[in-house]
DNA sequence: CTGAAAGCGCTTACAG
DNA sequence: CTGAAAGCGCTTACAG
């Protein structure tokens, strides 16, 4: 004999007073619950989560899906951070956080098509998301609550939290103009996850407003690593007429880009304005300092944690924000003394 | 009506019957099974993973517990590449690889326990092995199936694989002192995992064996990052007698001290010869190319995943590995010109 | 080859 | 306040 059946044998009560006693239910008697609750720590008595979830049709837990595919994926501690905070908020009510890892070898489709349809999750978080992204359209016709991390033109009446990729190109773009850069490039990466699609609209529309002219040489699709900085440097730095600024919308990329730079004899800052999409530890000993967005990982977790605690029925009292449809907002630091490059200012004075 | 009884109602047969045309079992009409298939392919059902589980006494899945915590884990693609070939081998028997990321808020042992007494998952791969480290003994009471990513010094007869850092730190030690050097550094982290030990005790050993006398000042604990290296590269350097040579165990580390040697006008390789504990892809633009193991990330991930069905009844038999206590080698490429530094090569002639 | 039935370990109306 | 019973969705001996 085993589970339950043991401890209320050994109790010598009945297996429904034990739940109950154990489930937090007011009808117990206190006496009775502290016997149960006692012999439970000592036996170290765990309901059996397969025997619960069939009985209650709730896992108790909540699906982030991630890819393995380094060229998808953002291989980084990115979601390390992410987790973190959605847990905190998961963990207020009893839910676990369990991460499905893609493998490279399989299709993210019918991989989250299993763990849908066998009801492994009560909910699903879903990562790396695509323009056109045929998971949307499972989960939906699935009816399982679900968030996406990132946008998709697939479908409409999701609920979807991405970062502000607009806001921080916008934002870049205008305060590199205020500071007199007219050639300013920016990265994209190599796949059709939506964010490049995203960067690319913002960026075309934030020059326009400027009335800087549109240059397809400044925009550049590269790997998404440190390496793909170095190489960004290096073919920027050949062009005939070389950018005087670049937005790097992989922070990473600063690493490699700043090494080229050296390489070349040139000075970051000086002779190339350098704009990192994230301000994350990795980068901050770099010299001179970059200029980036903050991003609290942790907070955003938090966020799209109560985003899809409201597409559950269970939660969406609790958490009444309907379907969350959001943009991330990044923060530039106000007055970065490094952040235009003197012998650029003066060159975009004297033109 | 829904799941297995809705399909078999429609199809005008057992539950039963369905059960085991979908299954596989080969007391299925030729006949009777294809319809079931077509017909579950059609309404796209798969069972129910509680039902199965309790019924079955299997969850089918594998959890792999990873820290959130940046001072522990290592915060990096590390995982990523060890998930893929764990699951490359799970999948070959329909289990899923389940990543469990324990909060920085909460205590790894119970959350580990809650997994394991809830009967959540058939195997448990661990990770971040503390030197002294009670997951051990939860896992082996309980009686689940374990294996762990890293060694402790608690208990014996469990299974586990870890990075072969004696190995890395011996082979290590071994070229530079070939190569002339004798004032070797070592980079260690500041908490309580159990490599730190492991690496110590090999550079101790190392030293001792070609004569070298051990200095206290030239192990130093870092913190495991960019910015640890950085502060490496600057506490060696400013020592009244510096190194010649330095071996980060952490090898992003290469990052932050490449960085801090170019402003002190020092340049890696030939002022400090610099070797890395692995050669990954996020390094390999650093010039002069650093010198540094190599390690399949898949190959491990392989490695783990095979070790850790050994250790299931099930599979045992497919695995005949009984309890796998691995050392997983790294190698060092051969004949790196830019092992030794020309100018140290020459003092050390000249002494 | 198929069906009817038992039962995995729980939780929860329902009686009392 | 407690117990007895039903039933969540499956799989699997057991009959036939």
């Amino acid at each position: 004999m085993k589970g339950i059946r043991r401890l209320a044998d050994h109790l010598d009560i009945s297996i429904g007073t034990v739940s109950r006693a154990l489930n937090g239910r007011p009808d117990v008697n206190a006496e009775t619950r502290k016997r149960v609750l006692e012999a439970a720590a000592k036996f170290g008595y765990v309901p059996n989560q397969s025997g619960r979830s069939l009985r209650q049709g709730t896992t108790n837990a909540v699906g982030f899906m991630i890819e393995l595919n380094p060229e998808t994926a953002s291989n980084d501690p990115f979601f390390l951070g992410v987790f973190d905070g959605v847990q905190s908020v998961l963990q207020r009510h009893g839910l676990d956080l369990i991460i499905l890892p893609c493998p490279t070898s399989e299709d993210p489709l019918p991989y989250l098509q299993r763990f849908v349809m066998r009801r492994s999750v009560d909910a699903m978080i879903i990562s790396a998301t695509q323009r056109i992204d045929p998971r949307i359209e499972v989960l939906q016709k699935a009816g399982l609550p679900f968030l996406t991390l990132g946008r998709s033109s697939s479908g409409k009446g999701y609920a979807w939290i991405d970062l502000d990729f607009e806001g921080v190109v916008t934002e870049a773009i205008d305060r590199l103009v205020a500071d007199g850069h007219r050639r300013i490039a920016m990265t994209l990466p190599r796949n059709e996850i939506n964010l490049g699609y995203v960067c690319h609209a913002a960026y075309r529309a934030a020059l326009k407003r400027h009335r800087v002219p549109y240059d397809g040489d400044l925009v550049l699709r590269a790997g998404w690593s440190e390496q793909g900085g170095y190489e960004v440097a290096d073919r920027l730095m050949r062009l005939a007429e070389p950018p005087t600024a670049v937005l790097l919308v992989y922070e990473m990329m600063a690493i490699g880009l700043y090494q080229r730079l050296h390489e070349l004899g040139l000075t970051p800052g000086r002779d190339l304005a350098v704009v990192a999409f994230q301000d994350r530890a990795n980068i901050r000993m770099l010299s001179p300092p970059i200029t980036a967005f903050h991003l609290s990982l942790h907070d955003l977790g938090v966020g799209v944690g109560e985003a899809v605690l409201a597409q559950m029925p269970a939660y969406a009292e609790t958490y009444p924000l309907g379907l969350v449809q959001k943009r991330w907002p990044l923060t530039l630091p106000a007055g970065d003394a490094d952040f235009a490059a003197p012998a650029r200012k003066g060159r975009a004075a004297a033109e």
